[in-house]
DNA sequence: ATATATGCGATAATAATTGTCGTATATAAT
DNA sequence: ATTATATACGACAATTATTATCGCATATAT
């Protein structure tokens, strides 16, 4: 329990990837051989952060992925729920309808564990995955 | 992904409640019946943490469980690695024999990214669940 | 035109989690 | 002694989540 995914790995290999070679374009290939990472997976997931401006892509021979400028300060809290969603240790942190909720009895330290784990990954940016 | 297990939530669900009725034997069957907990899985992961003298447990008729009185004192950490094992986010902070291991770029912040939610778990007991 | 690259949806394969079943053992109460 | 109740424990089934693959479309540099 408490595991990132594959897609939240492979995800930070490429960006640290990108942040030491940001004078190039990568394509993923270049990314998926150099770590052993499943092409297919790896370009969809770099699709998605593309999509949300944390990379930018070309189309195109010598295309590929770079980072943008604003890379660094991106949380960790936010690049795993651009990835995954909402941070939460249970469910019901987010979402309602727990059958369980009007007799559980650890709702209030739940959520404030969640807090406290939300709280530290609000404090971490993309730049200390380069450190 | 970073979601506790049910069996973890389970277990806290009891643990809270065992506190609230430190006077009585509780049966498995009574907190299944009160939280809607499947009876036989709530059963094995009480079993689990009676053999780790975290609850006592009383065979036959009015038997049940209690609490010790070091519940208190148990961190989270230990609680989820009894139930779950290591703490980790990525299975190479403990294992070893990853393959990308030679180039893997990002190890040194997750493994303090680690640190930090052991750390966190390290500092929260059982008590403060029942708070 | 062609080769190279990203974009995107559907689906298959695998692994982890969750839940169930059967049986054994202990013990209080009658 | 017998019965009913409770924990102890292993094997297995079902479900869900994760991980990986496939096919096709679009863009673009040469």
């Amino acid at each position: 329990m408490l595991k990132i995914t594959k897609k939240v790995e492979y995800a930070l290999i490429a960006i640290r990837h990108l942040q030491e070679n940001q004078d190039n374009l990568v394509p993923v290939s270049d990314i998926s051989a150099s770590y052993g990472i499943p092409k297919e997976i790896l370009a969809k997931t770099l699709q998605k952060l593309a999509s949300s401006n944390i990379i930018e892509s070309y189309k195109g021979p010598a295309g590929g992925y770079k980072i943008t400028k604003k890379v660094a300060k991106i949380t960790l809290n936010d690049f795993f729920e651009i990835l995954e969603g909402p941070t939460a240790i249970m469910d019901c942190y987010f979402q309602d309808g727990c059958d369980h909720l009007n007799s559980c009895n650890i709702r209030t330290p739940i959520n404030k564990i969640n807090d406290s784990i939300r709280n530290l990954f609000n404090n971490l940016t993309l730049a200390d995955i380069s450190q």
